[in-house]
DNA sequence: GTAGAGTGTCATTGG
DNA sequence: AGCCAATGACACTCT
């Protein structure tokens, strides 16, 4: 109950002064001095403005994450279709000489490789149009570009046979390469670096293959090492009849990682807002983590507009404003003379015209230019500072003692009862101007804002002023620089968030590029190990031993030695390299 | 009636 | 110490 009496008296307290302040007892006296309630509602306001920026990222978090589960986005239409895998056809018909081969081996030790080959072509095409059409779009991260990796149908011969399984977790230990060689009818082993290193030497079943007699590896590889290219040390003798598909693959290693990585980078490239519902969603998490309305540098103009600060304000219609402002502020000393008759032109504050023009240093010029400014919008844009003048501000019915002193409250002159041609004229003049006019300060507004300080006092020492006066002076020079450094600071503002988003784009541009730079080596390392198989079914199934027969794959394996030469070495010893390379891996990872 | 944008103003801070 | 620019915060008007 005090409490509530003093709140009372409070109030009273508060209309006291409030109409002692409209009488302009002190002219500087800002009204907030005596607002109780100031801190209050600025408490209130901040409550408010947390919880929508939490409940708004939450929401947005979701939708996108939604969005990235279910669907694949076309980055060119924003169109939303169902995941699918653009079957990667390497050339492996290229790598096979297939005029040379025996039929029967051949399909023996190929069929794997080729099963399938033609009838996926027209999947070939899609992800050539695919590629195309992220080649043309710069901006674009198509996401699907990301879910090739580790979505496909799952009759597609290659993520079979070679790598990619359709039922392939991401992060299972099965790499491309197992997979493809867990699909051959035969265990082989692979080429191997190491094969050096094992003590084949006094092997007798250790059969040094001359690289001479394998001329279709010449052919196709030239006299690139094979082994340093395709398959690190760890690769060599994977597959074998107990390890299975189990069996560590290098590449695939890496593949997994990389499509490890093409996850988070889905889920970037559909939170990037590469179709216009998550760019929309995009942009509310923006403009709600900066408070600020983004909504200017939404336009299309906006994002050319943006390339330079001193002209990305422009762009926009609400920049435009300020930013104009404020740069014809930074010349404000070639043109100051306008900007003081301008600044405060949108205020309007009725105030006796006959006192007003009869005040010392009241010039009509000026007033006219006031008012042409005023009636004629479309001018304002050759004067910066002009471009706000219609915005008709009011609420200020100023702590002017003549203006408080002849005019009704503001409730009344709010309604326009008393709008006459006088009043609108004097609408164009400033709150600070009126009460310049009022107080028959000598000189102009603008003299006084803009003038150097030393000038500034060489002027009020040329005048014979009253206390009451200088003090106005001093405010109408406080606010006018204010006025100014308050637009120059919201031009600021708006620039810093145009090449913030200029920023944004950038990175999202070149992410996208790494991203489909990073599908291009993945496809072409794919393609290089299927022509690695298929040569390494070639050539093992050339070779004939001392009786001219074939040798069988599940007994001899084939490695590729640091140098170039290739050597049938017997499975077991295969399988007991792959192991020692198995562990290597895993206790790398320890 | 309400929300958001635009603007002017004040208080504060740092150069 | 005084001046000034920058900036956050608020009030107010307009749409």
């Amino acid at each position: 109950m005090g409490w509530e009496s003093h709140l009372t008296a409070a109030s009273a307290d508060i209309d006291l002064i409030d109409i002692l302040w409209r009488q302009d007892i002190d002219l500087g006296a800002g009204r907030e001095i005596f607002d109780y309630s100031h801190r209050q509602k600025e408490q209130d306001v901040d409550k408010d403005v947390g919880d929508g920026a939490e409940q708004e990222d939450t929401w947005s978090g979701e939708g996108a994450e939604a969005l990235a589960r279910n669907l694949l986005v076309d980055g060119e239409t924003g169109e939303s279709f169902p995941a699918q895998f653009p079957a990667d056809i390497s050339s492996i018909t290229e790598a096979v000489p297939s005029e040379s081969e025996p039929p029967g081996l051949q399909n023996n030790l190929l069929s794997p490789l080729l099963t399938g080959t033609e009838s996926p072509f027209d999947l070939e095409q899609q992800w050539q149009d695919l590629m195309s059409i992220m080649e043309m779009q710069a901006m674009e991260v198509n996401t699907s570009t990301s879910e090739i990796l580790y979505s496909a149908p799952p009759g597609d011969p290659l993520s079979t046979n070679y790598s990619l399984a359709p039922n392939t977790p991401i992060n299972q230990n099965v790499s491309l390469h197992q997979a493809s060689l867990g699909g051959c009818s035969q265990d082989f082993s692979l080429f191997s670096p190491e094969a050096e290193s094992l003590p084949v030497a006094g092997s007798s079943t250790l059969l040094p293959l001359v690289p001479s007699n394998s001329t279709s590896l010449n052919s196709t590889f030239g006299s690139t090492n094979l082994a340093g290219l395709f398959f690190p040390p760890q690769l060599n003798g994977t597959a074998n009849d107990t390890a299975g598909p189990e069996l560590p693959d290098p590449l695939g290693g890496l593949l997994d990682e990389a499509m490890l990585d093409e996850i988070s980078l889905m889920d970037l490239a559909i939170e990037e807002g590469f179709n216009p519902v998550q760019a929309s969603q995009l942009e509310e998490e923006f403009d709600s983590d900066s408070g600020l309305s983004l909504d200017s540098s939404h336009s299309p103009s906006s994002l050319s507009g943006s390339e330079g600060s001193s002209s990305s304000s422009s762009s926009s219609s609400s920049s435009s404003s300020s930013s104009s402002s404020s740069s014809a502020s930074s010349s404000a000393s070639s043109s100051f003379s306008e900007e003081g008759a301008v600044g405060y032109s949108s205020d309007s504050e009725t105030l006796d015209l006959e006192e007003a023009e009869g005040a010392v240093g009241y010039q009509p010029e000026y007033s006219k230019f006031c008012r042409m400014s005023y009636q004629d919008p479309s001018q304002l844009s050759c004067l910066p500072y002009l471009e706000h003048v219609g915005h008709n501000h009011t609420y200020n019915m100023a702590p002017s003692a003549l203006d408080s002193a002849d005019l009704p409250p503001p409730g009344t002159l709010k309604k326009g009862s008393k709008e006459k041609q006088a009043d609108f004229l004097d609408k164009q003049m400033s709150r600070d101007e009126h009460r310049a006019r009022a107080m028959k300060i000598p000189f102009t507004n603008d003299k006084i804002i803009n003038l150097p300080v030393e000038e500034f006092n060489e002027l009020l020492s040329k005048y014979q002023l009253s206390e009451a006066q200088l003090s106005l002076i001093r405010d109408i020079r406080r606010r006018g620089k204010n006025k100014m450094a308050a637009q120059n600071c919201r031009k600021r503002k708006l620039d810093t968030i145009l090449n913030l988003e200029r920023d944004v784009e950038d990175l999202q541009r070149d992410k996208a590029r790494l991203l489909r730079e990073k599908v291009e080596f993945l496809r072409s390392l794919r393609q290089m190990k299927q022509k690695v198989q298929s040569l390494y079914q070639e050539v093992f199934g050339r070779l004939r031993d001392e009786n001219g027969r074939p040798y069988s794959p599940s007994q001899y394996a084939l490695q590729y030695a640091g140098d170039g030469s290739v050597l049938l070495i017997p499975r077991t010893l295969a399988d007991q390299q792959a192991r020692r390379q198995e562990r290597k891996p895993k206790d790398r990872r320890k």
